[in-house]
DNA sequence: AAAAAATAGTTTGAAAGTCAAACTTTTTAA
DNA sequence: TTAAAAAGTTTGACTTTCAAACTATTTTTT
């Protein structure tokens, strides 16, 4: 069994497992009506100012129609103000509510959390090694896009 | 420069890319009709032999109910192979087709590559390091879930 | 041996997420 | 002042997913 082998089988199974992980992890008991999908759209909004659907779209790499209706379901549950623009009243805008902002840090406390746990058990070598790794990775991405 | 917050930008971008890709990568020319869903299951089922439905099920974490429906696709566009066990007439048998054979390999193909890219540049301490640091993350994700 | 329980899959109904294309409203360009 | 472009929304279709009900078969109990 060679690295490459290892490195493909490892690479697949912890891309699922951290999958899961978020999902499990976004719906805690004070937001059990939040989906990983939803974090994602307010991760994309950002925790501060207004964006545009169609700015967020392009960051999401959806089409504006599926953010309306992801926008839509955020709304209805209150993470999420939309509003209409006044300088252009094509434009809609979309920010965080205040529960957003909230559900947000707790998400992001989480990532950090995760990072560091997954962080102490290795060593320094070992952290320096997936870091690279994964830049050439993120690189390869772009490359091949 | 701080490890923790490149592993969490890095991750992110990684995990916001990593499914288009690779849908783009399964979706070629010879094989327009494949899903990255399709490939995992394909994945799953593995390039010899036949397995039964909830073994393939059990590896990729989904219901029975969910890999019938994925199987009815893969079994319709030609990818796999399904019959009914012999020894335990309950028992349904699914295989790669000699086409599914062919779309599992050129994906593998295109795996290789990637890691092949990763890989290229980094010491073979670095790759040590690198493997150690995967297995451990591996770890780390059993013991969380 | 007959009845009950367990096992393997499939089907069904519901929900989320997605896109393309048609559509509405508003702004910009001809 | 039309015509074209841009920003979003709506609609219809499709995929993926689960839980729960169901069918068929095998194993265990009684």
């Amino acid at each position: 069994m060679n690295i490459n082998n290892t490195l493909n089988e490892v690479l697949v199974r912890l891309f699922r497992d951290i999958n899961t992980l978020e999902e499990r992890a976004v719906r805690t008991e004070e937001y059990q009506d939040m989906t990983s999908n939803d974090m994602h759209v307010m991760e994309a909004i950002g925790p501060e100012g207004a964006k545009n659907m169609t700015s967020v779209a392009r960051e999401l790499e959806v089409t504006t129609g599926t953010l309306t209706i992801s926008v839509n379901s955020l709304v209805k549950k209150g993470y999420v103000n939309r509003t209409r623009s006044e300088e252009d009243r094509r434009v809609v805008l979309i920010s965080l509510s205040e529960k957003g902002q909230k559900a947000y840090l707790h998400h992001r406390k989480f990532h950090e959390e995760m990072i560091e746990a997954v962080l102490k058990g290795l060593t320094e070598e070992e952290q320096g090694a997936l870091e690279n790794a994964l830049l050439k990775l993120t690189r390869f991405f772009r490359e091949v896009s």
